[in-house]
RNA sequence: GGGGGAAUACUCAAGCGGUCAACGAGGGCAGACUGUAAAUCUGCUGGCUUAGCCUUCAGAGGUUCGAAUCCUCUUUCCCCCA
């Protein structure tokens, strides 16, 4: 199968230098994708870069995830409007140690000369000299054309340290260094790289002579303008304690349509005739949304596990399915805490539901879910909330019989927005 | 340095002495419908012990029975002339 072609039909071509199909289809070529250990664990934005590495490694070649335990030290400048605050190596050591487990999953490690490789660019760098680095890679770019780059002329305005602006040229090196040591004979990315992929390719031209190549692919944009990625409470993390399973799983899940149709493409490894198909049975009957029961399923077993999956799935039908109070009245209290991982939780005395509780003073005085009584009742009048999938009224009391398990309430505003009250 | 204008709730933006907790729009939240969607429609969007009360219209004073609205000073921002 055809990277190029595959990206094709994927929607996933941003840019590519010329050439580089007539390279990949002379046989197997290792390629790579950076990350930078910013965080203790990576979230689905990252996802649309290590699902590159999956399709390429699907279409018969060799990936390889760089984790930028050097760069990470500096910092990008793409795509950033203001200086970093500087990462202590302690941090990036942690990070590392943390995200490589979340690449290892996606990735195929026992496949011959394709197998996949995670390589950390600390290692190459924490024995070069700065003189000889200057000397032998710094000669190799000019000024003029390292100023050149958007990531620097975005910032000429509000600033950049010498830290960031030679992000480039470390950039570039560890292109130089895949290449020499692995036959690197491509890098790629997301769009906002071009400029530090393309310092690369100028640094291994120069040095080695050898032709090398960028592919980058489209930031991934929602069709309601928000970022990819991002919920009103923050990133979503591949990692289960910064986000649980379920969280996950309904992100999934809540994506529009049309979006749902440019991520499955993206997002599984499934092939065009059976993306097609998808398709029309969607188009069938839209009110199954098989789309995103799909993506959801697809990538949350992936990074969470079946079982997981099957949890995240059972919950949700629990909570959106219609007549379940009384299912959740059966669950047990594992599974309980097991899906409400993640999800708010307010500690109450238990005596004050000895001779009930006003469900307006459990939710303002007692568990300050809320924090205007006003608004309370507001939203009880409007019917907005319920307790243990049951709707409440402004007069409703709560009752030690109430609770779940002898000890917890469901609560839920809206539709989507749970948090449970723990009764000690 | 001289002259003029502006500061209103999450944002934009009305208001020009009482009927102003403050029009309207956007955003947000919720309800109905639906597919845990989109679109649409509806309600809400300062606080409280909620037929009422309290605190808000840059800040501090003042005039008045009564001020977001008038006056004075302060702060900040904008424009014009030097």
């Amino acid at each position: 199968m055809d990277f190029i072609n595959e990206m094709k039909w994927r929607d996933m071509i941003h840019d590519s230098t010329p050439g580089l199909q007539e390279v990949l289809g002379s046989g197997i070529t290792p390629a790579y994708v950076g990350f930078d250990p910013t965080a203790d664990s990576l979230h689905i934005g990252n996802l649309v870069p290590i699902m590159l590495l999956v399709h390429y490694q699907n279409c018969g070649h060799q990936p390889i995830a760089l984790i930028g335990g050097a760069t990470g030290l500096i910092g990008d400048p793409s795509g950033k409007n203001t200086e970093r605050k500087l990462l202590t190596l302690d941090k990036v050591e942690y990070n590392i140690s943390r995200i490589k487990p979340q690449l290892e999953l996606f990735l195929d490690f026992d496949s011959g000369k394709k197998s996949a490789k995670i390589v950390n660019n600390i290692d190459w760098f924490k024995n070069i000299n700065t003189i000889s680095f200057f000397r032998d890679y710094g000669k190799h770019l000019t000024l003029n054309y390292m100023l050149a780059k958007d990531s620097v002329q975005n910032r000429m305005q509000s600033g950049i340290s010498f830290t960031e602006f030679s992000y480039q040229l470390i950039q570039a090196y560890d292109f130089h260094h895949l290449n020499k040591t692995m036959g690197c004979k491509l890098q790629i990315g997301g769009s906002d790289q071009w400029g530090n992929i393309t310092a690369g390719i100028e640094l291994i031209k120069k040095t080695t002579n050898n032709k090398v190549h960028a592919f980058t692919t489209s930031l991934l944009t929602k069709s309601d303008g928000s970022k990819f990625g991002k919920t009103e409470s923050g990133n979503i993390w591949l990692d289960p304690k910064k986000s649980s399973p379920y969280k996950f799983y309904q992100y999934w899940m809540n994506v529009s349509d049309d979006d749902a149709k440019k991520m499955i493409k993206i997002f599984t490894v499934l092939n065009e005739a059976e993306i097609n198909n998808l398709f029309k049975l969607h188009e069938k009957e839209p009110h199954l949304r098989i789309l995103q029961n799909e993506l959801s399923k697809r990538i949350t077993s992936r990074v969470h596990g079946g079982d997981a999956y099957a949890q995240s799935l059972k919950v949700s039908n629990i909570l959106f399915g219609k007549n379940t109070s009384h299912l959740l009245q059966e669950i047990s209290e594992e599974d309980f805490l097991m899906v409400f991982e993640g999800v708010d939780q307010y500690d109450i005395d238990k005596s004050i539901l000895q001779s009930g509780l006003n469900v307006v003073e459990l939710l303002t005085t007692h568990t300050g879910i809320f924090k205007s009584k006003g608004e309370t009742r507001r939203l009880l009048d409007s019917n907005a909330i319920s307790i243990n999938k049951i709707k409440c009224k402004s007069d409703c009391l709560i009752l030690k019989a109430n609770l779940l398990n002898g000890k917890y309430l469901l609560f839920q505003k809206g539709k989507k927005h749970y948090s449970i009250i723990c009764a000690q």
